[in-house]
DNA sequence: TAGCCATATCGCCATATATCGATATGTTAG
DNA sequence: CTAACATATCGATATATGGCGATATGGCTA
């Protein structure tokens, strides 16, 4: 019950959908999530903690960046349902269609300040 | 967006999932959910807006009962796939299967004051 | 080693949510 | 019509959540 809540919950805010379907193209850094949305980075950081909670995202260090990907093979029988769901939701809603689109042509060297 | 984030919200409470799972069973007046839930009756009432607002039940009028069911044929795609995903998830859980087991059982003539 | 960069964590604040008791609304029975 | 009952709504309160800036942590590079 409660990994059902948690993936739930991680689902139930505007911004860490947005994160889940942006990392459907390619998995990003951190800094290019937070320039994306236009948040502060400590509110993404937050919000990347909440979704690899629910275990619907993973993450592994390269270097100083910490690069997030979709989890694969995923454990949580009801992450990994949501994630193929949402694979082929929302695709249609601008909100959406804006962050991916920004997330795709998005580069770290550019974005961060390296 | 805003029905997809509607019908996670209504899915992250675990009174709410319960309710679900009750309604899966058979439909049920708001006292029988009250009375199984332990919860007081206007917190069942606003559960049970919530999740209406989610498309995720429908209720009906019978004289002063007012009984709840699941919603037949969503035209909200999110709640019908999630509907249809909860129909096999969390059977195995204590928590769920006392309270359907009591939502089977319950007779409103006899819980209710009536 | 020093300093810069990316990220995580902390402390704070505003808003949202879950809960309750009290009250309003609508229905049925006497 | 009134009383009793089922449900919905209101008002209050405690906790949870999302947001920020400041600071801590860990890695690179000069």
């Amino acid at each position: 019950m409660k990994a059902f809540i948690r993936v739930m919950k991680a689902l139930s805010d505007p911004n860490r959908v947005k994160i889940i379907k942006m990392l459907e193209g390619k998995e990003l850094c951190v800094c290019e999530i937070t320039a994306v949305l236009g948040l502060a980075q400590s509110t993404v950081s937050k919000h990347l903690k909440v979704l690899e909670d629910a275990e619907l995202v993973d993450s592994s260090k390269d270097g100083a960046w910490v690069n997030y990907r979709l989890m694969e093979d995923c454990e949580n029988q009801y992450a990994a349902v949501m994630q193929e769901q949402l694979k082929g939701w929302l695709d249609d809603t601008p909100q959406i269609q804006d962050v991916v689109r920004q997330a795709g042509v998005a580069d770290r060297l550019r974005i961060c300040a390296a």
